[in-house]
DNA sequence: GTCTATAGTTGGATAGAC
DNA sequence: GTCTATCCAACTATAGAC
């Protein structure tokens, strides 16, 4: 087998891994053997364990994009439906799977433990910042509004609402309390939306009645 | 020396490697060096690894709600000034110590994935949400307001705000936007809040003519 | 590419002397 | 209480056969 396709399979086994055990637990030996493969083959398609780590982060951070655009399809209605729904969207993307969400907390930590690491996290935030920027800006355009406020500071805000409401749950488990702080951060990001205005600015209405 | 003595001195020591090296290194071993005594004396201190994680959990916890209850004090001015430099305030004491913030996640993901440590993680967020809701009491008798939404749901949202803007600061290290989201957050909280009438329902009142 | 074998390190936990 | 000594498990990484 190629040596980037060996690769591919070697990070499903080791997200595999990740997710029933834990990244400390994750070792070199412990992939290999889930795998059904020698520790030598591990070590021959990733020159160390960050190496692994970091193609593991890879992945799930690919994976959660894909989730953001999945989330992003679903626009319609009020632009508070629309947030409602989008940023729900999102939820059920990430609640799906305990696991894996709580994989992600912890290659968060180890990348900011481990010398060289560091971008590993500042990717994964500027995948997040940026999905959910295009998500705001589209659920604003779909639905004839205009934001009073940076996107930038808006996604911000709903990034760490999103990500503080992900890690208590995975704490307490408590999904409605969840969805209502999720459903309050939607309520709170329509008051920063104003509509816009159907006419155009007075040049270029003249240029439209002049055609 | 006193045992109970002895495990508050190996916590000291415990929570310096843990800050600097991360949980996941903070080994019975080096704790031990760290302390300058030897393996044997900290596995009589402590039953097991668990065991000393558990104590450094309990240590950090204690210590913040202690700088939570110093937040607490400098209310005053407008409800939106309290809550301003109220949760700059908490953002003050978290932020003091990347490291110790640092800490405090990485002791949460461990106790979820730890059998038997759950606990650890709830009692983190329980002292967190329960601090919240002091100071949004405290905040709102202080300058005249009620809130108008349970508080227990305001105090969750703000935990959620803080913990997601402590994260990402983590990771990007931008304080500026760190400390804009925040205020971001005072300036949400304010919105459910509103004056209290000062006139008395109309029997309290009928009472108090009376007197 | 893929394997086996092995060197060398670190860590958890216990036993037993003092 | 505190220490030393020791066992055993698990890990990283490399070398070399096929």
């Amino acid at each position: 087998m190629d040596k980037l396709e060996r690769r591919e399979q070697l990070v499903d086994a080791a997200l595999r891994v990740a997710e029933n055990e834990g990244i400390p637990a994750m070792s070199i030996r412990r992939v290999a053997e889930a795998a059904d493969v020698s520790l030598g083959l591990v070590h021959y398609c990733f020159h160390d364990k960050d190496d692994l780590v970091s193609a593991v982060a890879a992945r799930t951070v690919e994976e959660l994009e894909r989730a953001g655009i999945d989330a992003l399809a679903q626009v319609g209605g009020t632009l508070l439906d629309a947030l409602r729904s989008g940023v729900r969207g999102m939820w059920a993307a990430f609640s799906s799977s305990r696991q894996r969400q709580l994989v992600t907390y912890e290659i968060t930590t180890h990348s900011l433990r481990t010398e060289g690491m560091r971008r590993v996290a500042v990717d994964q935030y500027k995948v997040g910042q940026m999905a959910v920027e295009q998500f705001l800006t589209q659920a604003a355009d779909a639905t004839g509004h205009r934001w009073t406020r940076p996107v930038e500071h808006l996604a911000g805000m709903t990034l760490a609402v999103i990500d503080g409401v992900c890690l208590r749950w995975l704490v307490d488990g408590d999904q409605d309390g969840a969805l209502g702080r999720l459903d309050g951060l939607a309520e709170t990001l329509v008051r920063d939306a104003e509509p816009v205005d159907v006419r155009l600015p007075a040049d270029d209405q003249a240029r439209v009645e002049a055609s």
